[in-house]
DNA sequence: ACATGTATGTTGTAAAAGCAACGGAAGAGG
DNA sequence: CCTCTTCCGTTGCTTTTACAACATACATGT
């Protein structure tokens, strides 16, 4: 590991609240790699067997995932101090379903999952914070895409706002509220068309549903709702 | 603990892999908490802080999401040897965002997610095993919510069932391949309608983009397809 | 004031999905 | 063999969505 790796380290979710020394210490503890790419080169392919998890140190790598007829999507773009592969690798035994290549000219750090999750000896006391961290980024990644999961198996334009909406209002405690996306955003998360949607809002203002402006949102109680 | 809890731990994915002896101390180690509910009884609630992991010994209890108008949906049922909350308990600081209650007359071992993550001393070897069993528990989850939210988040039935069936043919490694739904089951995987389903595989089949039997599936190369 | 860009709402039309109903095939059980 | 059930495909009809195109509003910079 370099010296200005650190930055990076202590700022990603993995190691955050370890300080220098013991990111230092447990890296070796853990045997973690540091290895430089280039541009466009494939670090891991579909149905290659995971058990370590990788960390962007500087570039970036794109998350790929290819259909049968060679149809090519990127799922995620990983960026400095993000991390991927992990679901893999903890999940043990299930071969990668998507393929990873740098965008740039990329360092990763990789990490063994198996040292990880091995607690070592006193030496490494942070080593406890470590697997927390992991944990908490799993448990946090379950929550989102459960979350994004109820909204998308709605049927509807119509049922996915509402659903959102609604949520969103439970979470903030209040039937006013704001959201963190614009219209195109929105349509983006709830994979449904901008202009459709926009009509499906202008719809439910109409009928009394709800109330909005921008992106804040008033969620009403209409009459003939029991 | 009772005797005849054994048998459902052994079989559960958190304790699977440690023997009965170990499984005991470890209950022990954990603080784990037997409790006894009445059916019908709230056990979670919408909002609360969560640091306890349930795991249904007798009995049954439902996940259910409330939506800003009172409209009750039951997102899960949890049966014997199963978990539940684990994902905010282990993300930490995220309030409940589902209500949890008895569908009968239940028994709920709870074990705190502080103890289980903190490694205690030797005298729980199998504690390390317990919290790979954890990370791999979300991790899997992790895995399947992805793979489904890849499906959902195409627009139309024919992308939703080409992504499933393209993406069950990689994992499979052949062309020809079965699935472990009927219709109606993949309909509701995909979230669409059965009758509008069966009747865009038949002109996907009319169109040499595949053929199928049951549910045995083969997908071909049409020559019009780059 | 003017041009430019961005975000949002609106409209019309074609395509797709949902829905209900029906019919046939296959299997289970008498 | 017959009945009942389940699963699957098909069809016609209605509703909803996607898409493209345009309108409006607002902000920015010249």
């Amino acid at each position: 590991m370099e010296q200005n790796d650190l930055p990076i380290l202590k700022r990603s979710k993995l190691f955050s609240g370890i300080d220098d020394k013991e990111i230092k210490a447990m890296l070796s503890c853990l045997s973690a790699e540091r290895k430089k790419y280039k541009k466009g080169e494939h670090i891991l392919r579909y149905g290659d067997p995971v058990s370590w998890i990788g960390l962007v140190i500087t570039g970036s790598v794109d998350v790929i995932k290819e259909d049968y007829w060679g149809n090519r999507n990127i799922v995620a773009a990983i960026l400095p101090g993000q991390s991927f592969a992990e679901s893999y690798a903890c999940a043990g035994d299930i071969p990668l379903g998507v393929s990873v290549l740098t965008a740039q000219d990329s360092e990763i750090l990789w990490m063994n999952i198996q040292k990880i999750l091995t607690a070592c000896s006193s030496a490494c006391a942070f080593h406890a914070r470590l697997i927390r961290n992991l944990v908490s980024l799993l448990a946090s990644k379950n929550l989102m895409m459960n979350e994004k999961l109820t909204y998308l198996a709605q049927r509807s334009t119509r049922e996915k706002l509402l659903s959102y909406l609604s949520a969103e209002s439970m979470r903030q405690h209040v039937s006013s509220f704001s959201i963190p996306f614009d219209r195109q955003q929105l349509a983006d998360y709830l994979s449904v068309d901008r202009s459709a949607m926009s009509n499906e809002l202008s719809k439910m203002r109409k009928e009394g549903i709800l109330q909005y402006d921008k992106n804040h949102f008033l969620l009403l109680q209409p009459m003939d709702m029991k």
